[in-house]
DNA sequence: CGGATTTGACCTGCGC
DNA sequence: GCGCAGGTCAAATCCG
């Protein structure tokens, strides 16, 4: 009796130890999904940057060769050095209203004129952020498709996203909604698996899926129950994870950069 | 009431 | 020099 009660025991603590790993392994991952998921944005948003200059050159091409780009003003900084130009899909029951681009920073509309070579008036803005920003922004709807807000920024933000400088605890609010819509922000050229330009990025899927959303959860229920599944489930997931080239390779990359803080995004 | 937006007037650069 | 077009200003208006 008392042996089967100590192996019981035994068999309590060797699960015990299994659950301990199981839960650093678990941390482990989430640790690496977080450094994963904020290169992910560090990557897009460079890659974001690198389209809207491809798209900038797009737009030079006969069919975006307009009147206005013949009339370059002087004043105008060189697109490779701060102008840079983004193109924002809007909501369907947005079409011709609203020339608002939430982008992390607040501006302040100072003009609107109507362009020879466009009918959707063009919205011109000021950071507002910071009093002395150089930063100006022109949104206007695009020709071919009105659902797109093509945003151009000229100049550079002397002050950051969440308005530090200025200690406004508000703008986290505003830099979470930003967030939300660059999802929204179209690259120009056509993406793998994407025939449309006008259709949303191929977002990168770094929610874990099933075995992951299994392993949020798996010591709710009985561990008689679900302590096999989810263990399949990590073991699973893990072991799909070691096996993906790319997860490695984006994993490793991650990790370096992190640690030597000078990220290598290029090779990603 | 103060800040943001609207909108017509004005300024500036470019092409003819 | 003139006209055109993009960009900016600032008074009026709106809105919370």
């Amino acid at each position: 009796m008392e042996a089967a009660h100590a192996s019981c025991k035994e068999k309590v603590e060797t699960l015990q130890d299994d659950l301990k790993c199981l839960r650093k392994e678990n941390e482990t991952l989430r640790f690496m999904l977080d450094v994963m998921n904020s290169k992910c944005n560090i990557l897009q948003a460079h890659l974001q940057e690198a389209k809207a200059r491809q798209m900038d050159i797009n737009l030079t091409q006969p069919g975006f060769n307009h009147e206005a780009n013949k009339r370059a003003r002087t004043s105008e900084v060189p697109i490779h050095n701060k102008t840079q130009r983004i193109l924002v899909r809007t909501d369907s029951d947005d079409h011709g209203n609203s020339l608002i681009v939430r982008d992390g920073y607040q501006w302040r509309k100072y003009g609107q004129k109507v362009t020879k070579d466009n009918p959707s008036p063009r919205a011109y803005f000021r950071c507002s952020m910071a009093p002395a920003c150089p930063v100006k922004k022109k949104v206007q709807r695009c020709r071919e498709d009105k659902s797109v807000l093509v945003a151009t920024y000229d100049g550079q933000h002397n002050h950051d996203v969440h308005g530090s400088s200025l200690g406004d605890s508000s703008s986290s609010s505003d830099y979470t909604m930003a967030r939300g819509s660059m999802a929204n922000i179209i690259s120009p050229p056509r993406m793998p698996n994407n025939n449309d330009p006008f259709l949303p990025p191929t977002a990168l899927d770094l929610t874990l899926s099933a075995p992951h959303q299994e392993n949020r959860r798996p010591f709710q229920n009985s561990v008689e129950d679900s302590h096999n599944n989810s263990y399949n489930n990590i073991a699973e997931y893990a072991a799909s994870l070691t096996k993906d080239p790319n997860f490695t390779a984006a994993l490793a990359a991650a990790v370096a950069s992190s640690i030597t803080q000078q990220p290598k995004l290029s090779k990603i």
